[in-house]
DNA sequence: TTGAAAGCGCTAACAC
DNA sequence: GTGTTAGCGCTTTCAA
């Protein structure tokens, strides 16, 4: 068992540099009233030391942690076919790294329960300064508890009925679901049908209200269908329950990547020809999504400058950074690949 | 911008429940010298307070942070495609939690300038008290930085040349590299090709010469090829170098399933059926590959259970689970699913 | 069985 | 311009 043996506290710094406490912290905050030589000496010893302040102890005297939450509540499934989250997590690093903010990451199972304890406990512990919420939901319990617990959060997403959480979203979050529309409309489709995710998620509902909307103003009303769970198994069976229809599709929307990856699966193994007899849209533009054959047509959305706005935001919610204008994240829009083609009408 | 305003302390509790600091202290720590009556007082008290200690305090006091980091250096592209990560890190955290640990996570490019940067930042300002480390490498850097850093940490896989770092591995980690390789001539595949990942992971590197091997044991030699970076694009550039070959592999495997994937779209689009043209294996079976068309045959692992079993072994390392047998993580083994079928011998 | 007091490493008043 | 000092909230001797 290691214990913090030799590491060097303000003390040891101090007494090489041959001055009193408070001279290095004043030193090392940039706070004025100190001369140049003493700066100097004091950087030299700490440097010679590599002294850091701990990160606890200044926590304690600020009751800052500098440290940020996230917890995320989604089933091991889920989490095992969706890297929506890692691309996130790593626009968030990309500011709280370099401000020197942490991340505490806690993934758990879709437990209501379990989620608000976490975050209870988070805060009650001191952990962290404030939060980063992912997936605005539908009656969304995490606002108000942290109002409760009085502290700070940034959704990333749109709050469920203006709430006035702070939140980042695209410059444009349902562009993407409208040319997807356009495009499916344009290339004769007439039966369409919708998969969404559970209906707990506002983005889930706004895309298919979006989506649905823009096709009824042509004439064409969608058939929807919503996935209890927001996962690939969900997708095929839907998938192949669509495609049993008398009047089945000639497109299906899906709510992400991977539902729409799955779906297309089960197209094709049900003989139906992908884009030939079957066009197929994605939502997140994964990777993965480009390399499949047929290559996924898909709504790009930039998880990572979400995350990163979310972070800055945060960090200005914190005190931490100058007020100003969130940055520009892009708007959401259509790639196209393969998956899409003409509508053939039999 | 927040303060932990109205948060109660010790010394809260303490009066409330008309007893001493320590006292308080005593009974949340079950440390004994306590009579019922009190402890029942102090009970009472912090849970009306909803108290809990500070775990900055704590930390400060017994210079232990409760908490672990996790550094991961990868390109966002490579998040973005693998959600391999997000598996085991739910794993850790299923025995983290309940201890009242905390997760810090890092992610970042594939810089090993930033990556030591990071361990080291998080090791002197006192964040974490000990480290989860994946994807062990060749010639992996992190063993003497940690013990430079005097830090217990545990890796996920199997340690370079057998340094002693602590590590945990599954039961079998190459049973099922040895499985693909007797299912494959099983089929009567003798042109066979391993496409690995960078030759800088150690497993990548393992499982590769245990395929060959196995296949050479058997009288066939395979072609092996290393993907510079660990990606679907490389995949695909790959299999397209590989299928244009006069003597083309009737089966290739991959380092991992997102890779067979692409590979498999790169087959389909040179017009190859699959399994018919060309067989193909991936490796960690992520659920993806099961709802893909053909589906996916993939080596297993249990990504969940190696990150919880890391976890249990480093909260042991820093002495806060009695010491006891590593918990079993199962064998790898082979799913047979739709991508593989008989060779085709033109 | 209980409480007083010291101190973990730091920052910020305040005095010099 | 510099040093002294008082805590931040807790755990842990040590006395009572």
């Amino acid at each position: 068992m290691r214990r913090n043996a030799d590491q060097p506290t303000i003390d040891d710094v101090a007494a090489l540099a041959g001055v009193s406490r408070s001279a290095v912290s004043k030193v090392m905050n940039g706070r004025g009233g100190i001369s140049p030589k003493t700066a100097t000496a004091v950087r030299e010893a700490a440097a010679k030391l590599k002294w850091v302040p701990s990160a606890t102890a200044v926590a304690l005297r600020g009751s800052r942690t500098r440290s940020v939450g996230m917890v995320i509540a989604r089933s091991t499934d889920l989490l095992a076919t969706d890297p929506y989250f890692a691309v996130m997590i790593s626009g968030a690093e990309q500011v709280l790294a370099p401000r020197g903010y942490g991340l505490q990451l806690h993934l758990m199972g879709d437990d209501p329960e379990a989620e608000s304890a976490t975050y209870r406990k988070l805060v009650r512990e001191r952990r962290v300064d404030g939060f980063l919420l992912t997936e605005s939901r539908i009656g969304d319990p995490r606002f108000a508890l942290l109002r409760e617990l009085d502290r700070p959060a940034v959704l990333i997403g749109i709050p469920w009925r203006d709430d006035p959480q702070p939140h980042v979203q695209s410059a444009d979050p349902l562009r993407g679901m409208l040319d997807a529309a356009r495009h499916l409309l344009d290339l004769g489709h007439r039966r369409v049908a919708y998969v969404s995710g559970p209906d707990d998620r506002v983005h889930t509902v706004q895309r298919r209200e979006t989506f649905v909307e823009a096709m009824r103003a042509a004439g064409v009303t969608p058939a929807t269908v919503a996935a209890r769970r927001f996962d690939s198994l969900e997708a095929r069976t839907i998938t192949e329950e669509l495609l049993r229809r008398p009047d089945r599709p000639t497109a299906i929307v899906y709510a992400n990547d991977m539902m729409a990856l799955a779906g297309m699966g089960a197209a094709q193994r049900a003989g139906i020809d992908v884009p030939g007899g079957l066009s197929v849209v994605g939502h997140d533009d994964l990777p993965i999504g480009a390399w499949h054959y047929p290559a996924l047509t898909s709504v790009a959305q930039d998880l990572a400058s979400l995350g990163a706005a979310a972070a800055l935001t945060l960090l200005r919610l914190l005190g931490e950074e100058p007020p100003g204008p969130i940055p520009d994240i892009p708007p959401t829009r259509l790639i196209v690949r393969e998956s899409t083609a003409k509508a053939t009408h039999q």
